[in-house]
DNA sequence: TTCGACATGTAAATGGTTACATGATTCA
DNA sequence: TGAATCATGTAACCATTTACATGTCGAA
């Protein structure tokens, strides 16, 4: 159902201007790598195949020194598709979190090894948040805050719009770690044989989540 | 990096009991459904692997009347195998999601149909949520609260912590949504040509997005 | 009598990852 | 001298989806 959709991405970065599958593998890791990824290899061969359906053409430029570019534009039949891409209802995307999938089976180790296993996880989207972050301040530090610039004067607001949802998407994934972590401690410490001493429920998302269902 | 994980998907389930590849399937759909996607081609694929590398075992009930059931269970082998898996270390998850592709390029549509199609898409996160809280009060009613249930009455402890993260996220998505829309009302007001209303920034999503940053 | 649940599969196509392959330039 | 960046690709493999295929039972 949902089809091919990397073609959708490239066009999307191709509307800007010109680019060649080096360029566009570069972008991805920059600004799509939000909610989508895509290797060279498969840059590539897109293009390729949208070049044989007129969806993009390519032109060689030669440099020397350097190896030869082959920029790609989009043809007004790519865009469009793309704009018809764009109207479509999407789906409800199939989520695959490798590290929930290890949780759903962590009966199966010992506590204190599970704990471990989620806060070295969490450091990890600690991180990424760090980076989402980063391009956030450049966006502003170019364009301005979000709210309150002209249309004329920031092209990139749609896109900007889902970097917010990224950027919230982290900050969610690191609370539900760290929830996580002191749900898994207090039981430990409720544990008839265990010497525990008290642990407390202080973080917003057990109240948010516990709460409100 | 990744490698095969469907396999300990499968392992995880089959761990409470012997299933077939039509269990595992509904199951899927029942739990996993959270954070994983298989359908039952794959399962059932999966499931000849594994028995020829010796992590699982078939064995054939006869029924009369309906089909036979190729009942499948885990081997000290498989959970040998499960185990190492869980200890090992998990890789930030690569997101895709379609509906942010679009999103990204909705400068390319008109304000009111970014609106629309944003709205929609709401609508079917919402409908998830009401499934993810139905499962949870499910849980609710047969094992009780989270916390303060002692670790022999609830073997489904980690489980459950998952389905939080699920609907963390799904509540995360529905309030972006809606702050997205906002955020595309707010700049068509402004715009010079526009006889617009005054629009306010109400959301709590907003403050915690633009401010946090 | 038609539909959905039960139950298991195969085949083909598409999507995505990894390894291989080349070759110049620049910087440490 | 070695590594990183620029720049483009092929081949092989693995993962995933879709379509095809079969056949019984019970409920509406």
């Amino acid at each position: 159902m949902a089809g091919p959709v990397l073609r959708y991405a490239l066009l999307e970065l191709l509307s800007d201007r010109p680019l060649t599958g080096y360029d566009l593998t570069k972008r991805f890791g920059a600004s799509l790598i939000f909610f989508w990824h895509a290797g060279h290899t498969q840059i590539y061969r897109e293009l390729k195949r949208m070049e044989g359906e007129g969806w993009v053409v390519s032109r060689c430029e030669i440099q020397d020194g350097r190896p030869n570019r082959k920029v790609y534009s989009v043809t007004e039949k790519g865009k469009e598709a793309l704009v018809g891409w764009l109207r479509t209802e999407s789906l409800l995307q199939q989520p695959k979190d490798e590290m929930l999938l290890k949780v759903f089976g962590f009966g199966l180790l010992p506590p204190e090894e599970a704990i471990g296993s989620l806060e070295r996880h969490l450091g990890l989207h600690e991180k990424r948040l760090e980076t989402f972050r980063g391009v956030e301040a450049g966006l502003r530090d170019r364009w301005g805050p979000l709210q309150g610039t002209p249309s004329e004067k920031d092209p990139l607001f749609c896109r900007r719009l889902t970097l917010y949802q990224a950027i919230a998407g982290e900050e969610m994934y690191i609370r539900w770690c760290r929830w996580a972590v002191e749900q898994i401690r207090i039981r430990e410490a409720a544990r008839p044989d265990a010497a525990g001493e008290e642990v407390k429920t202080t973080d917003a998302f057990a109240v948010s989540a516990s709460a409100g269902l």
